[in-house]
DNA sequence: GCAAAAGTGTTACTTCTACACCCATGA
DNA sequence: TCATGGGTGTAGAAGTAACACTTTTGC
């Protein structure tokens, strides 16, 4: 080490992730029921612990590939909390990141595994530290987000209805959406294409699925 | 410490401030020429470390207080960085938060204790590290914030004429904007007050001074 | 009297919002 | 045949963008 960083304090960097989910109409989020120590029994966002060897990027990835085995999942920084006394145990500066996935893909096994559940974001429980202000960030990131730029796609399934997708926008901006107004919208974004396969699940008559193309960039 | 922790990585953590001024039209940072080690001679943001005693944004606090003498600048947290290797002499994972400040406010005697200099943006020199990309995030928020919030006002003295506002939003936009629009679109804003005073420094005629009021929140 | 910046309205265009009915199908 | 969700267009309102001339006054 150079004598420069002789005297500075070091500290533990933690990674809390808001995974946010979509199901039935609702917007969910992953949460641990601890059953370890600290806080154990309380509600808290999956985290884990900056290493040596890894950026703070890869931390994220990693800690939300071990919970659900699987990567490639979009994250985006929601911001660093610094508060000297946020974890009651020890000094820990936490680095929020937000990911978005689809609830099908997620491993039953592994939610009993981890004791990890979709809870519904109306009914979220008290949480742990300062938890509850990285969600309520996390959220208000989503909002600014989705109406601009295309990121939240992440939360469906690859083929999807008209009206799943605006279920989904209506459960993010947390307001009902004209449905031809909407439908306009869509048609204009380059990014989401209609397929010729056609859901039956929802409706006798059937509805067009679409997909998403090459031209999202999150 | 709880035994918990025992085996878990520390880290450096240290905050780098992207300081904004205006003047003349144009946007500055306030960089130093480092007369000191790492990277003597090569000209950086201005840094610190967080204390153990410390919150994050305390850190922040601190660091634009020991260079500029002044508390009360309005700043706002950027986004964290730590990429592995991004600080060659060691690992430091660095938040990043951009302050707003009026250049007149600077005492141009720290600047020259510290080597501390109002550089243009469109005349950036290479930074170290990864400065130029927390500088490039720390614009775009800017532009992105300044349509709708009302944040950047910091930038201006306490009375100032339309024209000087156009100038600045037309700096942060870096685009030009028609003067009557802008206008209309100021007297719209409850925050800015048309004071009694006039500058006549900039016209023969004069112009109207104006303020921001207690409507303003950052 | 003229140079130099301050100040001031109107019109076309684009975007957003509100709104209601027919369609296709399985049961 | 009917219940259910799927699909479609238009008109008024609001907001945005483009544009040019008069005013004031120190020199």
């Amino acid at each position: 080490m150079e004598a420069y960083y002789r005297d500075i304090d070091r500290f533990y960097i933690a990674v809390d992730c808001i995974i946010f989910g979509f199901s039935k109409g609702e917007l969910h989020l992953l949460l641990l029921k601890r059953n370890f120590e600290p806080a154990k029994g309380e509600w808290s966002l999956v985290g884990g612990f900056l290493k040596k060897g890894e950026s703070i990027d890869q931390t994220a990835k990693r800690v939300l590939y071990e919970l659900t085995g699987l990567d490639q999942i979009f994250m985006k920084q929601v911001g660093t909390f610094g508060e000297v006394d946020r974890d009651p145990g020890e000094r820990v500066v936490s680095t929020a990141y937000f990911a978005l996935m689809n609830i099908n893909d997620y491993d039953p096994e592994l939610a009993k595994k981890y004791n990890a559940h979709w809870i519904k974001l109306s009914e979220l429980p008290p949480l742990i530290f300062d938890h509850h202000i990285m969600v309520d960030k996390a959220r208000k990131m989503l909002q600014n987000h989705v109406p601009n730029e295309l990121i939240s796609f992440n939360l469906l399934p690859k083929l999807f209805t008209l009206s799943e997708l605006q279920l989904l926008y209506e459960a993010i901006i947390g307001k009902p959406l004209d449905k031809r107004n909407f439908r306009k919208k869509v048609a204009e974004m380059d990014c989401v294409e209609k397929t010729n396969e056609k859901d039956k699940s929802g409706s006798r008559r059937g509805a067009y699925l679409y997909k998403f193309n090459d031209l999202i960039q999150n």
